[in-house]
DNA sequence: TTAAAGGTAGGAAAAGTTTCGTACGAATGA
DNA sequence: TCATTCGTACGAAACTTTTCCTACCTTTAA
């Protein structure tokens, strides 16, 4: 008794397709297919198929089979799926703490003061109204 | 001919060792390995080894073969090789933009409100000493 | 001096991920 | 009708990553 019932961490191929259908919705293979081949990378139409296949079977995506042309779409919330991400990706690199990540963030030559000004007002807005 | 002089990128096992080499300094397979069963996870002597020699070739590590039991350190530094990884990561994930990224950490249950207050206080004070 | 413990090296198996060839049914249009 | 196009399903190959078995050498201690 295998324990896959869980939808389980998307691996980097399937984050390129969730991504598509984060951003244009419930989408046909060839949809998404063509899109990859467009603004991510080469691929065969039958290695999307495939790995759409087996993301149903992983629960990281709903099948609509009403169709020939079945439709899919991603079974979790952009939001929410990104936010594990990076819940999982600070744990494993720094500790579990955020701050720590943000002085890393700091440091990084490719995050603008632009962008970090912005950040802090976030922050300061944050403050103000505490939601 | 392959491209595989750059050290590239550590996959997740090797991290785990990175994190042990880089929170120790420079260590034999048998401490790495003991380390890891302690802290980590369960695995076999051999398995370490042999990845640790696999990080040797990829030049993750770099090993001092004087004395019969070999050590082995880090060949990037913890800052750097994490920073790589984090601007991969917002790269992938949040299109570049640390600020959506940050946002999402905003939204995040995992985030303590203190956390954020400390955040808040890193970046005024980089307001005020723009070093 | 020799058995036991502990070290490295290397190959191969196991597991996970990705890619694609082939088969075949349904729709389309000449 | 019937060839072509477009769709799904499935298995296997190709890669990558991880694990461990086996061989063999050195050190240690009885």
């Amino acid at each position: 008794m295998k324990q896959k019932e869980q939808s389980s961490e998307p691996t980097r191929s399937e984050l390129e397709i969730l991504q598509v259908l984060w951003q244009h919705g419930p989408s046909t293979v060839r949809f998404v297919n063509d899109t990859l081949n467009e603004k991510t990378r080469s691929v065969q139409y039958t290695s999307t198929l495939k790995l759409m296949q087996i993301m149903v079977e992983k629960k990281l995506l709903l099948r609509d089979e009403s169709s020939m042309k079945h439709i899919y779409q991603a079974a979790m919330k952009e939001d929410e799926t990104k936010g594990l991400l990076l819940e999982k990706f600070v744990d494993t690199l720094y500790g579990g703490s955020a701050r720590h990540l943000m002085m890393q963030l700091l440091g990084n030559k490719q995050t603008s003061k632009k962008e970090l000004q912005e950040i802090k007002k976030l922050l300061d807005d944050l403050d103000k109204d505490p939601a």
